[in-house]
DNA sequence: ACTTGACAACATTGGCTCCGGTTGTAAAGT
DNA sequence: ACTTTACAACCGGAGCCAATGTTGTCAAGT
């Protein structure tokens, strides 16, 4: 589905790939468009011609990243080859930056603040899509139900992991301690149930 | 306990009382000793008559407050009167700020911070031994056995809790929230068990 | 015992200019 | 269709200077 597009629209998406890695990581104010022609392997003008403004790139790079975010999301949530456990975890590390080994998840927070002030609040619709998309998953794997009687709705469930990996995400120094504390978090609603 | 104290070290210890009042609200470099001596009621003189330093009053100023939380969170996981969960919900409320409704603990994170480098990570022996207690809460009172089959220890669940409690006090988060979204954490573990 | 008033030394702040870098546009080249 | 070169407008940071605020100390008062 990605093969029959016009050579500028092609041309685009080169340079949104090549944009969203160097804002990815150098963050917004510190690149240059310079740095993005260099990036994308043509001259800064070249550039202008795809794209208006530097702001009107970088709109685009983001709705491009969180898309794809998102579908790393969605796909991680829906391997039924893996338990719910490995799912979430890949669910919610997916979000956190694309590739947690690889460097380029850095800026990744600012990156989605300035975003946010500079397009507007619906880019925050990725985190709200997680959140709906995990209580979903909760539910459809039985896991909510066993949590229902003590008052814990799929939701709840759902916002809490976030919300923890919204914690680890910034107070946790490296890519491993997040990931055990995850992987923690996500036991004790997995593997857990009232009684 | 508080009566046969000498009339000086009285008087420090009312200078203290303020002083972490006033440090609490607006931080460390932004309060003067001028705005302390008005907090304690005496002139600025009077404070250099009792400390040396307005370095030395911040340590002790610290230390007194890191001391009163620490005592704040014991008692509040003491209470035999309440269950479990009120005690951990609590506790952790304790350590967020003294009073979560007043205000005054605005700056309690800048001032630990600027403490930390300021005195050393001894400051930050309170977190550990809020986690301890903790952990040592959910053995007694039978949760953490509970949470052992699924290769969970009660440090595990302990730390899970303090870093949740972390995220949610870094994030955007009213008073309010904070709570709910600690409430249903306690909840989670208190309530929930493997199986 | 504590206050008042005054003091030098120092840090912080605000305003100011200057300068390099960056954006967006335009022309001419290939 | 893209590059190269050039250019006006703008912004942010570096550096400096004056003004202000703050600390710690002192002497004298009550």
């Amino acid at each position: 589905m990605t093969e029959a597009l016009d050579p500028t629209a092609a041309r685009r998406a080169a340079i949104l790939d090549a944009a969203t890695g160097v804002f990815l990581r150098y963050g917004f104010k510190k690149t240059s468009m310079d740095d993005l022609a260099r990036a994308a392997g043509l001259s800064r003008q070249g550039l202008y011609l795809s794209f208006a403004t530097k702001e009107a790139l970088f709109k685009e790079a983001v709705a491009h990243l969180t898309a794809s975010v998102r579908a790393a999301s969605v796909a991680a949530l829906g391997r039924e080859d893996l338990g719910v456990e490995e799912r979430l975890l890949g669910a919610f590390e997916a979000v956190h930056g694309i590739a947690l080994g690889q460097p380029g998840s850095e800026h990744m927070n600012e990156l989605l603040e300035t975003a946010i002030q500079l397009i507007g609040p619906s880019v925050g619709d990725m985190e709200r899509a997680l959140v709906s998309d995990v209580a979903r998953l909760l539910r459809s794997s039985g896991v909510a139900a066993r949590w229902k009687e003590a008052g814990i709705s799929a939701k709840d469930l759902a916002e809490h992991l976030d919300a923890t990996s919204y914690g680890m995400k910034h107070r946790v120094a490296t890519p491993a301690e997040y990931r055990a504390a995850m992987r923690t978090a996500v036991q004790i609603i997995c593997r857990g149930a009232p009684g």
